[in-house]
DNA sequence: GTGAAAGCGCTAACAA
DNA sequence: TTGTTAGCGCTTTCAC
């Protein structure tokens, strides 16, 4: 039998209202009976029941997230982030991986919530801001990271998506890069690179054509794919925008296997500065989020909120960089990536 | 307020013990009654307590899972399939990373145990086998995976490590290297990959100097620094096989910061067959784990040990496979790897 | 400084 | 087929 705050004060002689106000360090017990309980519970190895406790009102120190995919270096970063944070800030993390999938979106909140969360943190998008619109509605904090959801007021941590991608397209720009095609996700930060890629562009008067614009999912084989298909296109490209570093990677090993130098034919950019961009070769140029910082915001803003429900809602953008590393150089005239068949 | 049973069967205009049947489909009700009390439940937007049932003493469903560090991409996977296959079986699973620090393993057990976890997970080395006895006592299972803990009967899933090392080793041989370096972890694992190696050594007649031995922890950065010091020995080497894929992509950067030409004059072998492998240039040779399949079987050895826990011990032992990629050579006669300083 | 007792939301006898 | 009730392990108020 697992010992229960019964079989202490038991042992100890004493009430269990006792053993509980030690446990909570609440009330004014003497010294004298504190340390005789205290070493019962060491004896019995006791560890009180967080169930039990979180019945009577207390929270259960759980905090839920959400991620895409942890397979994908920067939410498996992150995740390692967010849960060093929640444990320093005495919470537990409960995981879920959506994969962007609805379905799963919905089952994993129905888990949580029966779980009794006190928080919940979501690091990917989400179909069915309706199901998030109940939780809160149930006060269960919820603070959203690296990704945003329309239509629902909560904490939100994200980085320039903007700024990171007009940084990239810039650079690519000032290497004299004009045929450009980007790879993005179809995801609600992946919006704002795109937008801010064509706003950068515009701005340098060139027009981009629709089919240089590949939306996918976030993995090295779509990278891969939508290269060839850039590769055979028509009109040809002399650099590649992917939105982030998965997609990026796809890109090097389809230019890789159809012998375009990259950067000397191609230059590529991703986003997210992961372990994989320094590891390819060449190096990935790429832009860097602050994903401990990013971290370590969320998951202190979800347990304020905890505390202190009323507060207004608080929108933090930090500060994307530009690592400029290897698979980007100056446009070589006459160079065009493509497949000759 | 969050809805409770008490609301359901108010508005439905039955008792809670009707409810709690039709949640939990037992005893017999009526359709009429039984479609009413869904109804309600839908429309109050109810979600059973897991606390409150918990402490009737039902399973949290909930499993512990101590990994290392899941930013290591091995972990990362593995984590995903245990995830994956614990909501199949209708868990969820708390995650902690230990770094395989005593510290944290301790905190972390403690942690778990007092949120009454059904079974606990363990793919990380154990110091402190004490306090998973402990556990045991108090009746949660524990099922290990990839890793080993000396002195406690548990349920076990690993990949051959012997078997893996020694394939290996035998490559390396068959490609005529005998000056080998080996970079290992200090874990359990790890000591049979570290006798492997040895054995394979040895029956090929060829003594391992042990300065050709370093021990030292998973990271790229550490392989690095374990292969900066290898190529500056006297004793010169061909070929280092890495215990794991971080350190091996160490190893390769090391190489090139060197000017060393992998394979040409330096063949590197890995462990794990992360997504490193196929990312670095060139693609590293490696053995594979069969990650999907341990997750699964962790999963449900510990699921079947909660339902049955009289059951023996099993050990399963997966087979491991060379994965033969470009970062292995033939022996170049008069090859040697090292800097000229 | 310490203890008795009500109650948290649910399950599982047992009664009706 | 449905309802009543005694716990599960803990917190908290209120007496003592």
């Amino acid at each position: 039998m697992k010992p229960t705050i019964y079989s202490v004060a038991e042992e100890a002689d004493v009430s269990i209202s006792t053993v509980s106000k030690v446990i909570n360090q609440t009330g004014h017990i003497s010294e004298r009976t504190r340390q005789k309980v205290i070493e019962v519970m060491a004896q019995l190895n006791y560890h009180p029941s967080v169930v039990a406790s979180a019945l009577t009102g207390k929270p259960t120190k759980t905090i839920g997230l959400l991620v895409p995919d942890i397979s994908n270096p920067f939410f498996a970063d992150l995740a390692r982030s967010i849960e060093d944070r929640s444990h320093e800030q005495g919470f537990h993390v409960v995981m879920c991986n959506t994969d962007n999938n609805a379905e799963k979106e919905k089952k994993y909140l129905s888990l949580l919530i029966r779980q009794r969360i006190d928080g919940l943190i979501v690091a990917s998008a989400f179909r069915n801001a309706n199901l998030l619109k109940n939780m809160l509605k149930q006060d269960i904090p919820i603070s959203v990271i690296a990704s945003e959801i329309p239509h629902i007021s909560v904490n939100t941590v994200t980085v320039d998506d903007y700024k990171g991608s007009y940084l990239a397209t810039d650079y690519l720009l000032s290497l004299h890069h004009e045929k450009i095609a980007i790879i993005t996700e179809n995801a609600k930060s992946n919006h704002a690179r795109l937008d801010a890629f064509r706003d950068a562009m515009q701005e340098n008067g060139i027009i981009v054509p629709p089919e240089h614009v590949i939306t996918t999912e976030a993995s090295i084989q779509k990278g891969y794919e939508s290269a060839k298909r850039i590769f055979s296109m028509k009109e040809k490209v002399t650099a590649i925008f992917a939105c982030n570093d998965l997609l990026a990677i796809g890109v090097m090993q389809a230019a890789k296997e159809f012998k375009i130098d990259v950067p000397q034919d191609l230059s590529v950019i991703g986003f997210d500065n992961t372990v994989l961009s320094t590891t390819i070769t060449p190096m990935l140029t790429t832009v860097a989020q602050p994903t401990k910082e990013m971290a370590v915001n969320v998951v202190d803003l979800l347990v304020r909120e905890m505390k202190y429900p009323a507060i207004h809602k608080e929108h933090l953008l930090l500060e994307p960089k530009l690592i400029i590393r290897k698979s980007t150089a100056p446009l070589k005239r006459g160079a065009t990536a493509s497949i000759n068949n």
